[in-house]
DNA sequence: TCGAGTCTAGCAACCGGTTGCATTGGAGTA
DNA sequence: TACTCCAATGCAACCGGTTGCTAGACTCGA
């Protein structure tokens, strides 16, 4: 049925050990040999079978991946260059997703801990004593978001907080809504400790949840907050932000300017175009495979990656009105 | 290190394969021991290993599931959808993205085919042939593309078209273009052929990429064929379109209709509304892996499951002038 | 009391590779 | 020539479960 390691061996005339050293140490066997070996094992189409490696070098050469949700823009893009990355690498990625929910979060990272060589975790849900405790099961990469002594790749949005309301600023705006997440938001946190370290007047309004849904429920409070410029939780929140304001008649940017974070909005859509604060995703997702890898195999302290964000100016910020 | 069947064998003082069985077929073992070996096992914190009983039983629990572009929403859904049914069937799911390259959606089949009980295949770029060529290594479900003596997944979008042009043609317009896909979609060749058995004068312009500039490239020729409604390949070439006729000062829905199929942009996006065939990407995610999963033990012949689709009227179209 | 039938559980081979150790043959060296 | 050393290969145990077969204990009816 299917092709073993026995059956080339014998069709080659060499013990299985040879042929296993064929592919898992070429050094360590004759050149002569060596080619013999791969022809007849092209010939049978042989390929060797993941399941019996891993059980004895304790190799899956699989890692999971875990989000929130699969189909927001924001972790596909992750997961697309992560897979690729993993690829490259000659690993297989697992996807799975929570669907928001951290029991399920804990159940899948110990479902995946006996079959993958280590596990990315990203924007995780769960308490960070728990995570810890997960880490000494299986490998563990923390995206967006710190955890004491484990890997991390982190995107500095704090950075890009700052960016966003010092173009605020610079465009004659006085006072300033930030509009924050979830309570429990690394993200969120960031963005108001870097909003509270500049000269503006910034008044926070949260938390709310992280849809456009909350982005509506929260225009009474940014019109009521005498805010001319709004830093939104993400591009979700900023269009339900926009759409509300747009149905009181508020008028974007003239009577408001408003700024999203994550800039998964479609190229030409929106009116007008948000103006956001793009989160390199695609970069986190392939540094996060390597940091995985890396810290499977080699001990050392566990690193702590920092990416670059950038504003990325659009239709939906102007000049303050006098 | 880890725990094994023999530790928790040992600590209980029975065989191995009486743990084993107490996992694998209770009804085999006394209620009195099985409760006593799931006590030990539960306090030794034993978690079976998917490689080792993989090896034996050959079966993985794993599923493969490729889609030319995982960031694209279309497939980030279906993924969501697929990923979730295969968890409460206790499978886990590898996900690879092909960037729209055959020769890469080729080794991928390869390479899982090895560690996985089936793959599905979701809108795939091989050739008939190819693909009955590989179903013979790994059962396969298809999803988008009907492929002899396989498993499939289609979404109705003959259906779809019909429903969007008689929607045109009820609206007055008497002339109709169709922007069509790459020469090889199914899906495009789906929408060709049922606008062609309608009554409405419809133009087939094409091939195009399915992109947005796919669609920008079009706008000349949908100028120059006269007709007043226009059903493109899928959204981003409706989108494209829509730009496009913006910047010749052609106002949607005023002076041309446009309709575009998946149904991917964001709730509130867009303005005018994109008017779009929905496409039940959940629906066809969950519905493959129950096939999939199906066709991996149960033998017959396989099935077609044709879902439906849906026409919603948003705000890019509207009557003919006259 | 005996034999048949039913439950339980143990035994051991097996899945398909990997790897430490032993063996062999030939080259190099004194 | 005798000896050392190394490269190449074989041998066999092992990874962690699964499963067909077998054996012992017990039940039950005749």
């Amino acid at each position: 049925m299917t092709v073993t390691i026995r059956d080339v061996a014998r069709a080659s005339g060499v013990h299985v050990s040879t042929v296993s050293r064929t592919f898992s140490a070429p050094h360590l066997v004759n050149a002569a040999t060596r080619t013999r070996v791969l022809a007849v094992a092209d010939d049978l189409g042989y390929r060797p079978n993941r399941a019996a490696r891993a059980l004895t070098t304790g190799r899956t050469h699989n890692v999971g991946l875990i989000v929130a949700d699969i189909a927001n823009p924001f972790f596909s893009s992750l997961i697309k260059a992560a897979q690729a990355q993993a690829r490259l690498r000659d690993y297989h990625v697992f996807v799975a997703d929570t669907d928001e929910d951290p029991q399920v979060e804990e159940e899948l990272i110990q479902a995946f801990a006996k079959q993958v060589d280590g596990v990315l975790l990203c924007s995780p849900r769960l308490t960070n004593k728990t995570i810890e405790r997960l880490g000494e099961d299986v490998p563990l990469v923390v995206v967006n978001r710190r955890v004491k002594g484990m890997p991390t790749v982190l995107m500095d949005v704090g950075r890009g907080a700052r960016l966003a309301i010092e173009h605020l600023v610079g465009l004659g705006h006085r006072r300033i809504a930030l509009v924050t997440g979830p309570s429990g938001s690394w993200t969120s946190k960031e963005m108001q400790a870097a909003a509270a370290t500049g000269e503006a007047d910034v008044v926070f309004l949260g938390p709310n949840p992280p849809t456009e849904l909350g982005g509506m429920s929260a225009v009474t409070d940014v019109l009521a907050s005498g805010a001319t410029g709004v830093l939104a939780y993400n591009d979700l929140v900023a269009l339900g932000l926009m759409e509300g304001l747009a149905e009181r008649g508020t008028v974007v940017p003239r009577d408001m300017s408003v700024i999203g974070v994550d800039d998964i909005v479609p190229g030409r859509l929106g009116s007008p175009k948000l103006t956001t604060i793009a989160m390199p995703t695609a970069a986190a997702g392939r540094m996060a495979v390597d940091m995985l890898l890396h810290s499977v195999d080699a001990e050392g302290a566990p690193g702590v990656t920092t990416l670059e964000t950038s504003l990325v100016v659009r239709e939906s910020t102007g000049e303050a009105r006098r």
